[in-house]
DNA sequence: ATAGCATTTGTTTAGTAAACAAAAGGAGAT
DNA sequence: ATCTCCTTTTGTTTACTAAACAAATGCTAT
């Protein structure tokens, strides 16, 4: 039936529109009465159009989420599921596909182009911080298309980034825990490669300076890298010196967690004997025993955030790279022993 | 000669385009070619068109630059200036009105609604911190409109804001002085209630800390306020005491002018005695002898993207609150002694 | 004066004509 | 067969509009 190859004007006069209204359609531009959009691609399948034989990639435009090979798992990670979800939903409103590329770090390099990749790319999210080095950034940024780094920042690079209130996160624990009364806080660190980590950290310092507060080297003991539930180690080593702390920061939920469980098998009780606080609120740390407190970081707003940022450099606006910071909100649970009674009213 | 009121479709009419065209000239929507526009325009005074007598204000879409009253040099203010100019020229690009309201500190409230001023604004950039306390920004929000504060954030609130890398530039030129060596370091810091300059503040310390670095009470004095040099009298007061720092830091360049009059009085050289450092690369910064080391702030940038975002906020969008940050930049300079061999190159 | 209807105003949505650029096709020369 | 140059077709962008809509205004009958 259909005659020769079809074209956008062929679709045009069968769909009874304009050329111009077929190109809006398959480019999902805003302007279209949805009955319109309906029909066109009615006709778009009925003729078999093949989208864009000519120029780029093939449907339409899409962007990458980078992410290193070996933290596949990262998707279904509490912290970093919440931002891909918030990415990719606004990514469907916007009408971008979200193409998930990783690369190896122990090669060093990424060699997307050679997988063509980049080439059908629109612009990248780096989402998973630390892993992947500056070096590596670089790497991209001479890929010359738009880069936006999720929950990381690389301040000599001066990229654009999409990052959670760190600092003040640590800040807000630290001086809800001072306010508590607590004197004696021992803080269990993460790896300095996670830059998020590192303001956390910062926050924390700049809330104990401030109350004139220095916490001993043997409260803050080094990370323990490899291993599943990281705070464990770390409190453990806390706990088997003599006297111990009456709180505990934990950099973050996943910390806490081990942390609790040390705590727990050391025979203290969580927070009558040790208070223990962290940063995240993640799903999970509301339903551990007791409840954590800790501190929101706003993980869905992220991801949508750092898809509007990535379209907007994709259209050529936003050309001062800046750092996009989310607000953090305190979360007092019951693992300080604060809202004890607030909670029982 | 021109007959009965003209409106609209008259205009249309005798400049011979469509109703719609003549709303968007008015309106100064994109996509017009600009000989029609001047076409419009000219037909638009020829019959003496009265621009919207109807709905809102009277002329084109405006927003509000909101200012102490007392503050009002804070327009010819180095600092402020840069902020503005770039305020103003994003503002003509997208075709508001920039109204400049100000508020009486005093009377503790802002008048601002007896003087209707703000019925005909549909927007408020906050520019001037400290002297605006967080109440009455609270006030100001209960106006519905939207506001975007400058180089100012409140946490508790949680409101869109444009600010400097504050955190970084002391961290940054507290690095620069550590890296040549420098132990003994004074502050001379500024007073909390502004958010920027307690922000820098932290970061100072954070880098210190880093070091295992803590500045005596001695070296880092009160603030004093009303004073026209602000660092002098600081800068004073430590050189008094025996023996002086062989750097200082100054939380702003304003600061750091103060404190070279201060050292030079005293007969020290600088940067031979004392080091000097600061933050803001305001143009006087340059020609200072010796030129000095500094941290840049991006102010004209924090200008144009405190528009964009209250533009942004007018149109509905952007409904994640985030903090926006520009990041900042070390200027070698000659205060310090490092660059003396470089630019001699 | 005033409630109800009709008209005129400004405004918004959903489009299009025409110009443009990049790729593809085609004709003639080598 | 292959290469250059020209034409045409294809996708894309700009500049603009018809028609529907809502808010204000005028108009009429009470």
């Amino acid at each position: 039936m259909g005659k020769a190859k079809p074209t956008m004007r062929k679709i045009a006069e069968a769909a009874q529109v304009s050329p111009t209204t077929v190109w809006m359609v398959i480019h999902n531009k805003p302007g279209i009465a949805p009955q319109t959009v309906q029909r066109v691609w009615a006709t778009i399948a009925d003729l078999g159009y093949k989208l864009k034989p000519t120029a780029n990639g093939g449907q339409a435009e899409s962007v990458g989420l980078l992410i290193e090979q070996y933290s596949v798992p990262v998707i279904s990670d509490v912290f970093y599921g919440e931002i891909i979800r918030g990415f990719q939903t606004e990514a469907e409103r916007l009408g971008y596909h979200v193409v998930l590329s990783m690369f190896d770090r122990s090669t060093g390099n990424i060699d997307l182009l050679k997988r063509g990749l980049v080439q059908k790319v629109s612009g990248f999210v780096v989402a998973n911080d630390g892993d992947i080095t500056p070096e590596m950034v670089i790497q991209l940024e001479s890929l010359s298309v738009p880069i936006v780094l999720v929950e990381n920042h690389i301040d000599e690079q001066r990229l654009p980034c999409v990052v959670g209130d760190n600092f003040m996160a640590g800040y807000q624990i630290t001086r809800h825990l001072l306010k508590l009364g607590h004197r004696q806080i021992a803080l269990l660190r993460g790896p300095t490669k996670y830059s998020s980590l590192v303001d956390r950290l910062r926050g924390c310092m700049a809330a104990l300076a401030e109350a004139g507060l220095l916490i001993p080297a043997k409260w803050m003991p080094k990370p323990v890298s490899g291993h599943p539930l990281k705070g464990y180690v770390q409190m453990k080593e806390i706990l088997e010196q003599g006297e111990h702390p009456t709180a505990v920061i934990a950099i973050s939920d996943k910390t806490a967690f081990g942390a609790m469980e040390a705590i727990r098998e050391a025979g203290l009780r969580i927070p009558d004997d040790v208070a223990v606080a962290s940063i995240d609120n993640t799903l999970e740390s509301a339903y551990t025993r007791p409840p954590l407190t800790t501190v929101n970081i706003p993980k869905y707003e992220m991801g949508v955030l750092a898809l509007q940022k990535l379209h907007r450099l994709i259209q050529g606006e936003d050309t001062i790279p800046v750092k996009t910071i989310v607000y953090s909100e305190l979360i007092v649970r019951e693992s300080c022993g604060a809202a004890v009674l607030q909670s029982k009213r």
